[in-house]
Order: structure tokens, then C-alpha cells, then sequence
DNA sequence: GATTGGCAATTACTCAGACATATTTCAGGC
DNA sequence: GCCTGAAATATGTCTGAGTAATTGCCAATC
């Protein structure tokens, strides 16, 4: 028997079986994982049998199990002989790891979580930008002046705009040379934009972001770290205003 | 045909074909893992098929695809039919996922990604005893308390004294009341005191670490969230030195 | 000469079913 | 009542077959 069902995620037009270059297993981990961060499933709460719950899904079992491992790695799920496959803890779980970001905004947004990131980025980002004032070299300021004349050109409603945004945060991280700050700080970012994705289609937002993003490039650009820090803790909060107004 | 691999990792006495309750595709993750990191594969090559390098270890070609998934979710490897598995750019690892941190660790500790994580760690921990110090309740500073008397009366050098450490750590962050920073600083946290353990056994540190962290608690019981970063500055800074010097 | 189209080979992907192993549970004996 | 051992059950591992998708080559065309 080959596999009938569709597996698809992202509500939409549900024509093919799955988006191409997705495989099986990657659609079931998807599957399972936004059901578990999003509470479907609760901490403790323990799956059908492997046999089962493979013949529900209507895919093999070596499918199943491979999706399983992938939530394993995440830390979401564990398995143990006759025990079965249990949901763990919540604080067991790679909360920051992409795919795991990219679940929890899958469904419906839980603002409390995303105050927690936006909390951790305004942290982050602001040293980040202290240490990239420090080090940053002629190539870097290259980068970050290319995006910021990207950012003018088009709006933050346009795909263009956006990735001219990310790529001016990823060169700051870049300038940092610490990869487990460009690690963490681009997970963040990339969950954060989701939010701002959303934030757009509300289109309650005339506020104009190339000031601020200017400001910071000068401090960058003149070496000055504390000017940095201070003007990316402005760009954070009011991102997070932003964000907060139009879910509201 | 039974598996007649050993797949022992962490030389020593290779006895037991793998630690109980330690699955065969986890060692095998483990032990890829903890190749790519080392750099024993480098970014952008190719893996034997999944035929030869299942044969090659001597496991089957499902405990190899789960390890692999594994791989995959952390980000460290691709595959696509026909072109094979891939090695990813170390941009695209998960480095603070928990299990790359250990595999990192596993090997020989590499300087410039310890200073990398001492520095965010700098940047993260002192935030998170401002966070404390504003939003802890009774029941936090009770936790507190508690480990810090266990660290009085047992040594850093004893498995105890680091638990006791540990909980101290973690009391902090729970007061923090940010799921994200707890995720982020237990993983930090946990990769760092790997190092602590292998300075302990240089035993050329007669420094005491207590009163660092009766300055952190005090600040913290107190709510002055301003001395309670400094406090956990210095005591960020020292953990550094310490190693370093314990290194070098 | 450069570009586009189709063809074939290779590789991962999925399926199926059997057997092995570990852990929990419960029954029995000291 | 505690400990010991056996049975039940779910995950773990193995094998082998067949499917699907991507790449790279080659030819035909502009």
C-alpha cells in the first residue's frame, strides 16, 4: 500500500500530497510538533503505539519513527521500551532550536512567549550591536550600508524590504565574530519577523524604521559601542511596541 | 547478522558494546556527531551512501537513517536523493542545541568557541540576575538559600558541590519567569561547567567561589536589580579567568 | 556557441514484516 | 512485606524490496 494521506500543514490550498522537496518523515515531525507546542498534546500525555499510530497516519512505521527521532532531538518526546513514547516537560524543550520557533508560530501565537523573546532579544541584540562597534571591519560597514540603501528603496511590506532587513541584522551579527551570538540571535530574529509579517497584513503601521536603523549603523560606523547599544535597545523596543499595538 | 560494532565513545574501557539505555542510532549520532564538529568532515562533504556507510559501521541501514535524522534536525547535515548527505556550513548548526554542545565538548575543546560562549554567557547571565532580582518571590529566594548552603558544605571538586552549583544557577533562572532564557542559559550553563570539571582537575584553583555568589544572592534578596548584574558580572568574569588560566 | 530539453543513472525515501531487547507489571515464594 | 522471577508489551533493530526524486549528461535547437 502506498501512502494516501496528505499530511498537509499551513491551511491552504490542499492540492499536493506534500509540498515538494518535504519528505514524509519531515511532514509527520511537522505535524506532531505544532501539535505538541501547541498543547494538542500535553507534558506527560503518552502517544499510540508506534504500530498504531503509524496505521492511523496511514505511513510505515520507519516513516513514523524517524519523525519521532526528530522530535527526540528536540526534546520534546522520549521513548522507552514498554513505556511508550511520553511528552516531556516543558522546559525540556530546545525552545530555541529554528524548527521548534517556527512550530510554536504555526498556529496561534501565544503572546505570552513571544514577550520571552522579545524580552531575550532586547538583551541580545543590543550587546550584539555593542560588540559589532568594537570589531566590525571596512567589509562589514560595506554590508550594513548595502541593506540600509536596500531598506529605503523598497517598504518592510514587500519580500524585498524584509530580507534587506534581515540581511542589515545579519551583518551586524557577522561584525560580532561570535558564532554562538549569530546562532542564537538569528533563531530569535527569524521567529521575531514572523510576528512582523503579521504585524504587516494588520497594516496599522505607518512609523517609518529607517531612522532608527540609521542611528545604529552610525554608532557602528564610528566605533562608538555605547551609542550601538543604546540605539539597537530603542530599535528593539520599538519593535516590540509595534508588535504589542497591533495585537491588540 | 547481530550487530557486532562496538561504537564505544569516550575512550576508555571499551567493554560494554554501548552504555545501557544508550540506543544504537544515538551512539551512532553521537559518534558522527561529534566527527562533523571536530571538524573530522568538513562542510560540503559528501557521506558514504547510506548502503556503504551503514555496512562500513555494521548496522542497518534504519539505525543509520535515524541517526542521520538526527543530524539533520541539529542542523549539522542534508541529504537529497542523488546527491547524498551533505556536511552544512557551520552557520546552519544548531550550536546551542545541547547535544552539539556536548559533542563539542566531547573531543578536544576548541578556545575560540569557549571565549565565544563565556561572551554571551557574559552578556546573558547578568540580564537574567536583573530579571531575578525584579520578579523573585519567596519561594525562589528559599532555593537559593538552599543550594548556597549545600556549595558551603561541599567542595567544587565533589560531584555534590557542582550540583549544588547547578541549583543555584537554576533558581535564578526560574526566577526570571522567561521559559527562553532558562532554555538558553541551562545550555549554556551545563556546556560551561564541562570546562569547569576539566579545571577542577588541574587542581590549581584554591580560589572560593562562595563569596561571588553571596554577593549575587544578596543583591538578588534585596531587589537591586542593578548590583545584581554587577555581582553576576564579576562572577562571569572570575569563571573565565579561572579557566583560562587553568588552560593555558 | 550558448541554451534548453529530455533521458538515464544514482541516491535517498518509503514500505513491509520479522526478530531482538529492554522494561514494566504481576504473581509467587521466602 | 519484601524480594525474586516470569510474562507481557512496546520500542529497538534487521533485512530486502520497490518507489520517487534529483542530478548530470547528452543531444537538439536557437
Amino acid at each position: 500500500m502506498t501512502s494516501d494521506i496528505t499530511l498537509d500543514e499551513e491551511g491552504g490550498s490542499g492540492r499536493a500530497p506534500r509540498g515538494t522537496g518535504r519528505r514524509l518523515h519531515g511532514a509527520i515531525a511537522h505535524k506532531l510538533g505544532a501539535a505538541i507546542v501547541s498543547g494538542e498534546y500535553q507534558p506527560g500525555d503518552r502517544l499510540e503505539s508506534e504500530i498504531a499510530f503509524s496505521e492511523t497516519l496511514n505511513v510505515s512505521r520507519s516513516a513514523y519513527r524517524e519523525a519521532v527521532q526528530v522530535l527526540t532531538a528536540k526534546g520534546l518526546v522520549e521513548s522507552r521500551p514498554k513505556a511508550g513514547t511520553r511528552v516531556l516537560p516543558r522546559n525540556r524543550w530546545n525552545l530555541l532550536d529554528p524548527d521548534v520557533l517556527a512550530w510554536s508560530f504555526s498556529g496561534e501565537a501565544d503572546m505570552e512567549f513571544i514577550r520571552n523573546l522579545f524580552e531575550l532579544r532586547a538583551i541580545v541584540e543590543p550587546a550584539a550591536a555593542r560588540l559589532a562597534a568594537e570589531r566590525r571591519d571596512r567589509a562589514d560597514l560595506k554590508a550594513m550600508k548595502a541593506a540600509l540603501g536596500a531598506m529605503r528603496q523598497h517598504s518592510l511590506a514587500t519580500e524585498a524590504g524584509r530580507t534587506a532587513d534581515r540581511d542589515f541584522h545579519t551583518a551586524i551579527l557577522q561584525a560580532t565574530r561570535n558564532d554562538a551570538l549569530i546562532t542564537l540571535s538569528a533563531s530569535i530574529g527569524a521567529a521575531v519577523n514572523w510576528t512582523t509579517q503579521f504585524k504587516q497584513r494588520s497594516r496599522a503601521l505607518p512609523r517609518n524604521p529607517i531612522p532608527d536603523h540609521v542611528r545604529v549603523y552610525d554608532a557602528i560606523a564610528l566605533g562608538d559601542a555605547d551609542a550601538a547599544s543604546e540605539a539597537m535597545r530603542q530599535l528593539v523596543a520599538l519593535a516590540l511596541e509595534d508588535t504589542r499595538s497591533s495585537m491588540a
